[in-house]
DNA sequence: AGGAACGTTGACAGCGCTACCAGCAACGAC
DNA sequence: GTCGTTGCTGGTAGCGCTGTCAACGTTCCT
């Protein structure tokens, strides 16, 4: 009567629980909760499954439970560096747990976010990686209701949806204008593309440091919907150039638009820093090795997602952080490209070579 | 007697067929099979799926038809950005189709990838991606006996485990080497990072390029198992220059290592193309944008994922694409940094003008 | 000595869905 | 008119595991 062996000849837990001469509800047990069994029939039990290469059934364990091992994650991107990084971390913290990763993509938009949640949300996860601050309500009250823990990664702001971890965009771009400013730059511009919330943030954190100076101007502002690239860096920089030819410095949304720039100056014989500072954000690593060395904003990318994954599974398993709120913070990293400005007697067109003088400067940081 | 509403609030199947008026089973062959409803049935399970929102149980699905709608990916590196390309054809392709993506990362280690697959095999997977042919003769074994469909991407070869998709790196290094002749260049030195099976076959291909012409010299070859990095590429250039101060023209084995190479050059007043000529590999974004441009071997990546995937779920639906293995080739784009060299008197070390009139050379294609 | 408390174990009854096969009507071939 | 054949539908019986709860033995307390 008792089906012995499933016909697909794989192990089950029953020909496990046979073997290790226990009931298969022990045997269970051993790989939930090994802890709740006595020491002789948990060696027995392991010894058994290890005997027959027992691996359990995920999908009838998610089905017995209700609920799955399964850690969704919604990010906007998955070619942009910066998430590459934090999806690393996240992979390197959910490795050896026994739960899985489930990635989607929704492309900068929220209602794409919103419809990849429901999808999520139906299946029962064990917890959730969010991306930002910026749900739509539909999206905020799904989170709110959902019965996982939830991560909001990427940036700082109030009211979490459950814990949080990642920087203040805002205080991190005011905190590269301050830098600019102690460089003794004045008319700095702005170049941004993409313009998601975390850029726009960038943006404000630009204006507002700006106009405390006295110093904002709106035609210093050249932003773009398009999908940041080195080449868009070049040509922004370039409408920036048409409209305020006057700029001392840059101060770029992210690294790519940053390189972009410096290639555009070196194309136009524009020294750096000589004539024009740069600054970039986030700190990809060719930042430290460019012609010269570009300044940037180190934001702790890898950090943030093993942080968030780990945080997430301790909470899963009802250890929630004492901390539910982190902020990793940034770090202006002072290169070359962002030296103080020598004097006034600009270099001419001919600026090749002061350009290449520029190697001889010293790197302040890292 | 039968328990009408889960405990949970959650919609079943039986809700929904209750309310189309229909069986379970009826309602269930709608979600895989609708053409095999009358008309009249389809659309009112239709109507009565939406009407209450049902979503399926992939766990319950899973566990009752012995299979799952997994697709299980195993790539060797989340960070470099070639895969990244791979991975976003990847899903791009899953999109709107039922299945879902199950990534992890190899590390470029094939016993973690031989771990990682007995993993996803216990699972059942729909489909399986993995990249590259140098399996452990373990996870070839399993591979093989694995019943799903399988897509080995990246690069081709003799001998798919199933289907097969990616070109030649072998032959896309010789037509690297052959641009770099035919721009009169001959003692061209190999700069590669992380070696792995790939990199070390753009390696064989240079090496049998060079013996060709009869130019081979081992002191040309530098390379280290560290993974690649910008920086990397400045201090590989470095070693490659003291051994061997007279070379004429790097190939790197990928983009970031070029771009290190072209800002050692800057940081050493090497005009580029004039003194140095220089080739990258996957012809990432910014090549295009350097100064100068960047010559580079363009490599489908995005499409090598989008049409992996949807290769493979056209086999999973048992329509099996009449060409398993697909070579989806290479392209040499020429750009400055390769440009021909014009004489033999080269430019003193002052060069850095030289190469400042670089930017008025025509680039070749794209 | 009695009883509470604890640690450990097992029986039962599904979780929500689908494979399998049987049944039934409608239709055409002979 | 009978017999397949086809197209559609439904019943039965699990898939492999775990939640719940009860039962057991042991220890410790009073």
């Amino acid at each position: 009567m008792g089906r012995k062996r499933t016909k697909s000849g794989k192990i089950r837990l029953a020909e496990v629980a046979e073997l290790a001469g226990v009931s298969p509800i022990t045997a269970s047990r051993f790989f939930r909760n090994p802890e709740a069994l006595s020491v002789a029939k948990r060696t027995r039990v392991e010894s058994a499954a290890k005997e027959l290469g027992y691996v359990p059934n995920l999908a009838a364990r998610a089905l017995a439970s209700q609920r799955t091992e399964v850690i969704g994650v919604l990010i906007p991107s998955l070619t942009n560096n910066v998430f590459s990084d934090v999806l690393r971390g996240i992979y390197d913290a959910s490795e050896g747990s026994r739960y899985s990763i489930q990635l989607s993509n929704t492309r900068y938009s929220i209602l794409q976010e919103e419809k990849l949640l429901r999808l999520f949300l139906a299946q029962k996860p064990a917890g959730l990686i969010v991306t930002g601050i910026d749900q739509t309500a539909e999206s905020r009250a799904m989170l709110e209701a959902a019965d996982c823990p939830i991560v909001q990664i990427m940036e700082t702001g109030p009211d979490p949806v459950d814990m949080m971890i990642g920087f203040s965009h805002y205080d991190a771009a005011r905190a590269a204008i301050a830098h600019l400013f102690e460089q003794g730059h004045r008319r700095i511009g702005f170049v941004g593309a993409r313009m998601d919330p975390r850029v726009q943030r960038r943006l404000d954190g630009y204006v507002s440091a700006m106009k405390d100076a006295a110093l904002f101007d709106q035609r210093l502002v050249v932003t773009t919907a398009t999908p940041t690239s080195v080449t868009l860096g070049g040509a922004l920089f370039t409408d920036l150039l048409a409209r305020e030819p006057e700029i001392d410095a840059v101060f770029c949304a992210n690294d790519d638009l940053a390189l972009g720039v410096l290639f555009e100056c070196r194309r136009r014989e524009i020294a750096v820093p000589g004539q024009i500072a740069i600054v970039g954000f986030n700190d990809l690593e060719f930042m430290a090795s460019a012609v010269p060395t570009l300044t940037s904003v180190r934001t702790n990318r890898y950090e943030m997602g093993k942080t968030a994954a780990t945080m997430l599974i301790e909470a899963i398993e009802g250890r929630r952080p004492e901390q539910p709120v982190l902020d990793l913070g940034f770090k202006v990293i002072e290169r070359q490209s962002s030296s103080a400005r020598r004097s006034d007697n600009r270099p001419g067109v001919s600026g090749a070579g002061a350009a290449n003088k520029m190697i001889a400067l010293p790197s302040s940081h890292d």
